[in-house]
DNA sequence: ACCTGAACACCGTTCAAGT
DNA sequence: ACCTGAACACCGTTCAAGT
């Protein structure tokens, strides 16, 4: 097998799949090509470089939405994707949750949520507020998702702490289903956000 | 000055305030402390802890809300004051976005958000999900920030490649006025969930 | 018993030396 | 010109040796 930016970011996300996120070193990737540590900076610049290609090679991974569905549908399809595909590669998923999904491949699932939120009747402007912040919610809720393991403790500590709070009725930290909720409320201030904005325009 | 976890703490602040967050390693933080590395070591279990120490004081310069502010009013306050504070202090901001500000003192802040939401309306299972879904967005929305200056180009290549989008009409990634805007959106659908659970509940 | 610092097992990346 | 691997400048943490 030839060495080239594909071959590399493969080895390279089945390395980390195999044997998590610190596998993924420079060397220890090298070794696993049977190359010379210094022959991948032919193909990347940095390890950066080489992380942001195994992030983007997993972002593809992502199911499209169908065109008939709804515009938050596509939305909840897309962003939930993100999170399932991520959390199926478990050494590169905090990578992907701590930035944006924009390589090639990541445009595709961006231009989704742009396409959807214009059609949720948002102004210019606030389609790309809007992204952002569609955007930040799925890296955090993936990157929860990702430490759910270690640092699970810490969240019962305090949700225990609170009154009245019975601890069988909590959602697990990380889990789909509190991803899921806090996604929904995301959509219901952009519905009433896009209505605001549709009755502005029919007024004027 | 004897050494202490409090010491040792407001050290490893001054000099990652100083010198950014690579700055803060085990060796360095020794080295500003006039000691051996592993006489932190006595205090902390792992960098892991001391580096959640350093938070924790962070978060305990968030202001408090006024008592007479209303609910949203002081989720607002509170979330919009944690990512001012860590980003007065950018050598641990990067960590206090990846974790949820759980330590003694951010305690505080977690109380203030589920008061806050109980106020709102929501039954105490939903208090628990949507304070994570808020602790999550405020992670994300503060790691943009610190993100912002090495990643800026590539989320204004996304923007600049929609249509109908000029780039002066675009919010700045990781601006506060974006951090506003998503934060609007998620109070928002709180809003609405919290005025359909009170409506149910009369209806019974 | 307490403390220290040498040593271990690594890093990412540079760069001089080889082909 | 291309490629390699030794070397640089670091890490966090362990542990044996000293007091």
């Amino acid at each position: 097998m030839p060495l080239s930016p594909a071959s590399i970011a493969q080895a390279t996300l089945a390395l980390g799949d195999r044997e998590g996120e610190k596998a993924m070193s420079m060397r220890r990737i090298a070794a696993e090509l049977g190359c010379d540590p210094m022959a991948i900076y032919r193909h990347f610049p940095n390890r950066e470089a080489l992380l942001d290609a195994v992030a983007d090679a997993v972002v593809d991974e992502v199911p499209a939405p169908g065109d008939e569905d709804s515009w938050d549908e596509r939305i909840r399809v897309v962003l939930a994707g993100m999170r399932t595909v991520a959390l199926r590669h478990p050494g590169i998923a905090g990578h992907v949750a701590s930035r944006p999904p924009l390589g090639p491949r990541g445009r595709r699932v961006a231009g989704t949520l742009f396409g959807a939120l214009a059609e949720a009747g948002l102004p210019p402007a606030d389609v790309v507020r809007a992204f952002q912040a569609l955007i930040a919610y799925a890296a955090a809720g993936l990157q929860m998702a990702v430490d759910a393991g270690e640092r699970d403790a810490r969240w019962q500590q305090v949700s225990d702490a609170m009154e009245g709070l019975p601890g069988d009725q909590m959602p697990v930290v990380g889990s789909a289903e509190q991803f899921e909720y806090g996604l929904r409320l995301l959509l219901n201030g952009i519905r009433l956000e896009g209505e605001q904005a549709r009755r502005l325009t029919r007024e004027r």
